[in-house]
DNA sequence: GCATATCAATCTGTATACAGCTTGACGGAG
DNA sequence: CTCCGTCAAGCTGTATACAGATTGATATGC
């Protein structure tokens, strides 16, 4: 979306991970002076990203007294949840509806391509990194760009708690199976041009992830704070 | 949302309204010299609210060429009539599924206050503004203020279009009996606790809509560009 | 010992200055 | 007449300076 141009887009990237990976902690206070030595670049161009970054969720302002890290809590997760419930359950539909049989069958052989590797892997963000791909790549089907913006906004809003959680999944030897078999079931639902049972099955895959949101944001939680710890 | 405070938020008040209205005409580059002084603030506060603006999707940005308004196509309001489909019909769902009782009685009684008026206004933006009360209502109902933060976003961006479109609609006589049964129906699905329908029902509402979206943004072209005409 | 008032250090909010780029115009060559 | 190169005016991108607000600490009174 950003352009790999210029100094405030290069601040704006750099800013909008270390959001993402929470490398500022919830509710931390951001020192502008700091961050803006840190980053090599002056306010003007920081306090801009800053602003954008406010606007799409992962910062708050508050008037005279500067930017925070967006705080982090198990109903907050919730509703980031429910948005991808709406926002990707219709992306899922118009997929069906209005993507070209040749992407369809594009989509149906990345989700095959993949398989091996999404039942094996072990490598946490890996997995994760696999699972946004075949999230995003519906949504760029859909043929919407404004529900694509959304889908990866919050992905990248919740890509920390999932990090976490699949770290602990893989930890107590869950295999990603019944993963693997949701995007199978998606992916065939969509092909087969069937819209509302496209969105049904998406709906359900992610309301499936959403309950264990409560307890991700809790391991979120225990290794924000104790960062030392190697988790895979 | 923003603190009626200092002096960028009320820059970006007043930018954000311009965006809406298409003060700023479609594609067309804004100069911020110029801005800054007609907004009595220095170039830096503008700034940052233009980059607020990016990000929410009412202006765009191109490197090294500065700001401009957001264009305005059939197929661009189209996808935002999309988005509005898939955040309103789960904020139904969801209201229908966890308001409280109270607030549901508020909300068949908030229809039922205005719909003497509603059925015989005259007035377009007092139309327009009893129609996203309504629909703003719900969104708090579903008690997920991610969510509500998308329905305020995506209505304030089609708000023109749907002003242009409904003085046509007024002018032409055709009174807007269909709108507010659309309302009752949609208020009587959530207060019934029948989220599948409320969502449904919302869905079949917004879709309607969409499908004079196309003819929508003609009209607004032709009042953008033919200022002085009255319409009302 | 606790609460409160005062103050200094720090940080935010904004204006302004300047360098580099963009763009449109003008003039000349083919 | 058209196309291209050159140039100047204007605009964007960013650094920096400074004023006003905030915050935490220290000291004082009860």
């Amino acid at each position: 979306m950003t352009k790999p141009d210029s100094n405030v887009s290069r601040v704006y990237a750099a800013l909008r991970r270390m959001a993402a990976d929470f490398e500022l902690k919830p509710d931390e206070r951001i020192n502008e002076s700091a961050l803006s030595l840190q980053l090599g670049a002056s306010r003007t161009p920081l306090r801009e990203a800053l602003n954008r970054l406010v606007a799409e969720g992962f910062l708050t302002f508050r008037s005279g007294r500067g930017f925070y890290c967006r705080s982090l809590s198990p109903a907050l997760v919730m509703e980031l949840y429910e948005a991808r419930v709406a926002v990707e359950s219709e992306t899922a539909r118009l997929a069906a509806l209005k993507a070209s049989d040749a992407s369809l069958d594009a989509l149906l052989a990345h989700v095959e391509a993949g398989a091996a590797e999404y039942a094996a892997s072990g490598d946490a963000a890996r997995l994760l990194e696999m699972d946004e791909a075949f999230h995003l790549e519906i949504a760029a089907l859909s043929g919407n760009s404004e529900l694509r913006r959304m889908v990866e906004n919050l992905n990248d809003r919740v890509r920390f708690i999932r990090l976490m959680f699949m770290k602990r999944m893989i930890g107590s030897g869950t295999p990603q199976l019944a993963r693997l078999a949701a995007h199978r079931t998606i992916a065939a639902a969509i092909a087969s041009r069937d819209g509302e049972a496209a969105a049904q099955v998406m709906r359900g895959h992610i309301e499936r992830r959403r309950e264990d949101a409560a307890e991700a944001v809790r391991i979120a939680y225990s290794q924000l704070y104790v960062p030392d710890e190697e988790t895979s």
